[in-house]
DNA sequence: ATTCGCAAAGTTTTT
DNA sequence: CTTTGCGAAT
């Protein structure tokens, strides 16, 4: 045994770290090392002769699986133990045993727009009156049967279930819809592994075999898709470790259910179960706190949490007039830390319960010049204009994706419109074919007009010169697809100033295709990439490093830590959610997501409220959270600022004891830039100063018009390549047309237009 | 076929 | 308040 291994760590964390063969289950508290304990638990495994490809960690979280891969790379560097989501690693199986799935191995994955979007066609060609129910009902009930790995045929729904009744027609028709476009939504790709482990023995053998040691983490958060993978592949050998906490189940609403976690030992009577209780992260007022609230729960497991940290200082309520003057008296905090050197900005986190709530939050932060980064909601990835964009690569990876073809039919604009689609739509119906292969049949259409005909003659003609280049890197595949479209120009002369932004976005995205073809040097990485855009998340974007003060939901506030912490917005209808009230079990759930946010806070907790907040559009007054009666009121310090309500009706806060601190010297107004779904406020934004720019190869961005002494003006086409392998591909229109260069070595000069 | 404008509706959390 | 959807006008 390596001593270097169980340095510093208490008998608990020991006791799992040698842990070897056989079921194991790991409960651990908030700030109990979990992660290390797993991390030097998969070292040890392979310091004891495992080979790293049989062992599997799956993780909730691109972001609790790039932090693991960085601490494990430190213990045992380049091993290649396969790390990643449930949702990647069934992607993975999926390309492999496509055929059983009913699939092709280069199948699309859908998000949850294109998903609906699909749902929304089906609802159309079942005929259904479906107008009480919203499509995003049918897709949630849909949803929650495939995470119940409850199949098409199998959907009964249960009698006197209206609602059932409608989704038992649509289900089965959105699945083959699906199929039809070789595509599969993220529930999706858990229950056809799942199904496949199921049904096919070999298979299930072979995974079992291939990955001897499986380690799930966040075992709380899994819904029964995830338990029958991780269950099936750990029979032959029952190497299965989960950690988890049930009191920080937070998924339930996404199918996750506590019994997995509850009833491991039931599932493996054999397992050795391993308790974390010490909490390293909180001082003693801050776990009190947290204990007593979680302590409400009664669907739990009682668990003891202590530390021998300090006592520490109270954990404080602040009670604002307003949600204006909760955030603008957060960001003064902040802002007092932040100048009198005792905290960075890094140190600091605002926790809210919906993302709709980030913006006054935001807004103070700005008006008080406080660089900080918010883990959004809407992804980048999502947005419309990053959608169309890959929607041409997904098409040209899949040509039976007729979602992409939907989408990139007519956008840009080509003029073809409604009736066009209809007709094409109704072919391929008739036929069998993909909406693609229908397009190319166009002039055989009887009924089309001819002008349409030749207008959707000329995008397969345009699409299929597109395909031309799939092999090649992904920032000049996309730089095709850009000049091919035109797809820039048309947001370049638009008056609308948010297609300024969303040429930015697009300049982002080709970034983010370049750092892509840098880790994937060779050809043909499309799917690769593609798969990518699918399963990243926003919090995965999250910035550890960079200097801000983080703004994100308590959700996404998951598995971090933080030295100061806010939580705003603690009021009833809100946390709880106002959609959680009426269920005790959600009720519970509620709870323990504010429990998490409670337990990220290492030093400085504040809880805070407003008396008056604006939402929805409309002001009006609030409640105090039914959970802030559950806190240990000795713990803590409660204040309240403002006077706008007269009367003292909440009855339970004392009076107002110190002054909010004023700060005069306050910055201009800053604006938040958009990079990869965050928004952040660099260095030189607060300094006022532009970005400063090489003059060199960087000078060259897609689209732009250039000049050669020989060839005269050019346009770039795409670009591919860095430093001085960075080459451009320029259409010289009026004279030889398109030629590729070497821009270190080339006499292209940039033409300002 | 596209664009514009207005009305209504709907607001959680994320792979 | 924001986004989405629908209908009418160009």
């Amino acid at each position: 045994m390596d001593y270097d291994l169980l340095k510093g760590l208490t008998d608990a964390q020991c006791e799992a770290v040698e842990h070897i063969d056989g079921p194991m289950l790991i409960l651990a508290g908030p700030g109990s090392g979990k992660t290390r304990v797993v991390t030097h638990r998969i070292a040890n495994l392979l310091q004891h002769g495992v080979r790293a490809r049989s062992i599997l960690a799956l993780t909730f979280t691109n972001k609790a699986a790039d932090e693991m891969r960085q601490r494990l790379d430190r213990l045992a560097p380049g091993e290649p133990v396969w790390l990643g989501t449930f949702h990647r690693f069934c992607a993975r199986m999926l390309r492999e045993y496509a055929a059983l799935a009913g699939l092709q191995q280069n199948y699309t994955i859908y998000d949850t727009s294109d998903s609906l979007a699909t749902l929304k066609r089906a609802i159309e060609a079942v005929e259904l009156d479906a107008t009480h129910y919203t499509p995003q009902q049918l897709a949630s009930a849909i949803s929650w049967a495939k995470n119940n790995l409850i199949t098409p045929d199998q959907y009964e729904a249960r009698p006197g279930n209206v609602t059932g009744a409608i989704v038992a027609k649509v289900y089965p028709k959105y699945q083959e819809l699906l199929k039809h476009s070789n595509a599969v939504d993220f529930d999706d790709m858990l229950m056809h592994v799942a199904l496949i482990l199921r049904d096919s023995p070999e298979v299930r053998a072979e995974l079992d075999a291939r990955y001897r040691y499986i380690l799930v983490d966040e075992y709380q958060d899994t819904n029964l898709a995830q338990y029958a993978i991780a269950r099936a592949m750990s029979i032959d050998y029952p190497n299965l470790a989960v950690t988890g906490d049930p009191d920080q189940s937070i998924y339930g609403w996404r199918g996750a259910t506590l019994n997995n976690i509850l009833e491991f030992e039931r599932d493996y009577p054999e397992v050795h179960v391993v308790r974390l209780e010490q909490n390293w992260r909180s001082t003693k007022k801050i776990l009190r706190v947290a204990d007593a609230l979680i302590s409400h729960n009664r669907r739990r497991k009682a668990k003891d949490l202590f530390t021998d940290n300090d006592e520490g200082v109270p954990v404080r309520l602040i009670t604002y007039a307003s949600h204006h003057d909760e955030a603008e008296g957060i960001a003064a905090q902040i802002l007092g830390m932040i100048q009198s050197g005792k905290r960075q900005p890094k140190d600091i986190a605002i926790f809210y319960r919906i993302n709709a709530l980030s913006r006054t939050y935001e807004a103070a932060l700005r008006d008080e010049g406080i660089p900080y980064q918010l883990v959004r909601g809407v992804e980048f990835y999502q947005r419309k204009e990053i959608k169309d964009v890959l929607s041409y690569l997904l098409l040209a990876n899949n040509p039976r994706d007729d979602n992409a073809f939907l989408r990139v039919i007519n956008t840009p604009a080509r003029g073809i419109g409604r009736s066009t689609i209809d007709k094409l739509v109704e072919h391929a119906t008739s036929r069998g074919l993909s909406l693609l292969d229908a397009a190319r049949e166009a002039g055989m259409i009887a009924g089309l007009a001819k002008k349409s005909a030749v207008s959707v003659a000329k995008f397969v003609g345009l699409f299929d010169r597109i395909c031309v280049h799939v092999l090649r890197p992904l920032e000049e595949l996309l730089g095709h697809v850009l000049s091919e479209t035109e797809y820039q120009d048309m947001l370049k002369d638009s008056e609308d100033p948010d297609d300024q932004d969303r040429l930015a976005n697009i300049e982002e995205l080709l970034t983010a295709a370049r750092e892509f073809d840098e880790r994937h040097p060779g050809d043909g990485h499309l799917e690769e990439f593609l798969e990518q855009t699918s399963l990243v998340a926003d919090t995965d974007d999250w910035d550890s490093s960079s200097d801000r003060v983080t703004l994100m939901t308590m959700h996404a506030a998951k598995g971090l830590e933080f030295p100061v912490v806010f939580i705003g917005a603690v009021e009833k209808g809100l946390i709880p959610h106002e959609r959680s009230e009426k269920d005790d079990a959600q009720m519970e759930e509620e709870r323990r997501l504010l429990f998490v946010g409670i337990t990220r806070a290492k030093e400085r907790l504040q809880l805070s409220l407003a008396k008056r907040r604006d939402f929805r559009g409309r002001s009006g007054y609030t409640i105090p959270s039914p959970f802030l009666f559950e806190l240990p009121r000795d713990e803590m310090e409660m204040e309240e600022r403002g006077d706008l309500w007269q009367s003292d009706d909440s009855g339970d806060f004392d009076e107002p004891s110190f002054d909010i601190d004023e700060f005069e010297d306050r910055t201009p107004k800053q604006i938040g830039k958009s990079i990869a779904g965050i928004r952040l406020m660099t260095a030189a934004d607060l300094a006022g100063e532009p970005a400063t720019e090489d003059a060199n190869a960087d000078d060259f961005h897609q689209g732009m018009i250039v000049r050669h002494p020989e060839y005269g003006l050019g346009k770039i086409v795409a670009l591919s390549g860095t430093f001085r392998n960075r080459k451009a591909t320029v259409d010289f229109f009026a004279s030889v047309g398109q030629k590729t260069f070497v821009l270190a070595a080339s006499p292209l000069k940039p033409v300002r237009s």
